[in-house]
DNA sequence: AGCAGTCTGTGCAAAATTGCACACTTTTGC
DNA sequence: GCAAAAGTGTGCAATTTTGCACAGACTGCT
């Protein structure tokens, strides 16, 4: 064991996100509980210790689109930590049973301010995820809806999972999975049994990717 | 003055900006100069001082995207700071004559360590593009061409003023409008007509935004 | 002034996408 | 176990979007 010290050079980010404290509660959701809503007000930030939450936005027309599934290890809410923002801009739901810890705003500025590890970890995520927010966008930029779903089903094959090459994906309906690449279902359903013929997928009850399928991401 | 101390109370962001030292030097740019390219080895952070820069991604067909113009107070290439990238994934061109800062990533990574103040300007600067390139994504999952073609003339109509509800937009071909929305030039030149049309811009050499335009993005 | 290169206004056929509808099949909740 | 709700496989007409093509306007350069 380290030397003990005042210091806060003893300050783990690990240790902080694991354990609760002073600002910090632990959140237990069911599978499809609402951890908050659009317009919700915003006074802190959550980390997903286990499970996997999924952020969606609601149009002025009612449309509905998912714009992210995080699992373990990611922050949610952190837009809040930007001074302007007191509101949810999107809604998270649980998308199975879930752990999160909930940090105050305060804290969580407090943390940040005084942490260099703490610091580095948030600045970290926060580029991760600019990064595949990114491409999202740079793949609606280019894509047509039928590179764009064979591209999510790729990313979803590997949700969660860190080591092995798992193709099967997490249970989705291609209503959810429309709303994910910006499409109707019809179109969804319509490259799901395209894909199927062409043996890129398989798919009774869960769907299962196969390597094949990156051919439709990257041919042509 | 204050009183002179060695201790890292006295770092200043807005100073270690806009000075030159260690680790940092001035870039000057002249209009349409590249200030790197898509798979350039990336070892470095920008800061804009003065004049915009403009993002833009080539997909593997050639096709070119833009994916954001960045004025004074942004940073530029700051994916680097994340261990893994090693190389630029976009394009980064001066729109206009520009000034930079160029800080090597180990002095950034430094800094971003050892003060606090700088490591909270970051901070800020990545949740404010995080919030924007996450619009972008909804506005591609809700709206059809012609409301991202408002949206931006509207973004564009503000872009790098602070004060004035100036509405003529910097000079930009519809060629570039057409690769920011995701859409082809065809598509923006009919838009842009109707819109002329319908008086929501004005249009003979620079284009002038009206107030009137905001209801195409909100109208139903 | 003259030429080259870029940008704009059009037009149009081909292709992709949307929006619905409806019948089945699975799940879910009680 | 059953009824309601959610999800899926189809089909199709209307609409939107693409991809080209071409002529005229404008710009910068020599």
């Amino acid at each position: 064991m380290r030397k003990t010290r005042v210091s806060i050079a003893d300050f783990d980010p690990e240790i902080f996100l694991k354990e609760t404290g002073l600002g910090r509660t632990i959140v237990e959701l069911k599978k499809n509980q609402v951890l908050f809503t659009q317009g919700d007000a915003a006074d802190s930030v959550f980390y997903v210790q286990k499970g996997s939450v999924k952020l969606t936005v609601i149009s002025p027309q009612g449309k509905e689109a998912t714009l992210s599934l995080l699992d373990a290890g990611n922050f949610v809410g952190e837009q809040c930590v930007a001074s302007a923002e007191r509101i949810r801009v999107v809604s998270a739901t649980a998308l199975v049973r879930s752990t999160l810890l909930r940090i105050d705003k305060a804290e969580m500025l407090r943390v940040l301010q005084q942490e260099h590890a703490f610091a580095g970890v948030f600045v970290s995520f926060l580029l991760a995820r600019n990064a595949r927010i990114q491409e999202d966008l740079v793949d609606h930029l280019f894509n047509s809806s039928e590179k764009r779903l064979a591209r999510i089903l790729l990313l979803l094959a590997h949700f969660g999972k860190d080591n092995e090459p798992e193709t099967v994906i997490p249970k989705m309906s291609q209503e959810v999975l429309a709303e994910m690449i910006g499409t109707t279902r019809s179109r969804v359903n319509f490259f799901m049994n395209r894909f199927r013929k062409l043996g890129f997928i398989d798919y009774n009850g869960v769907i299962q990717v196969h390597s094949s399928l990156l051919n439709v991401v990257l041919h042509e």
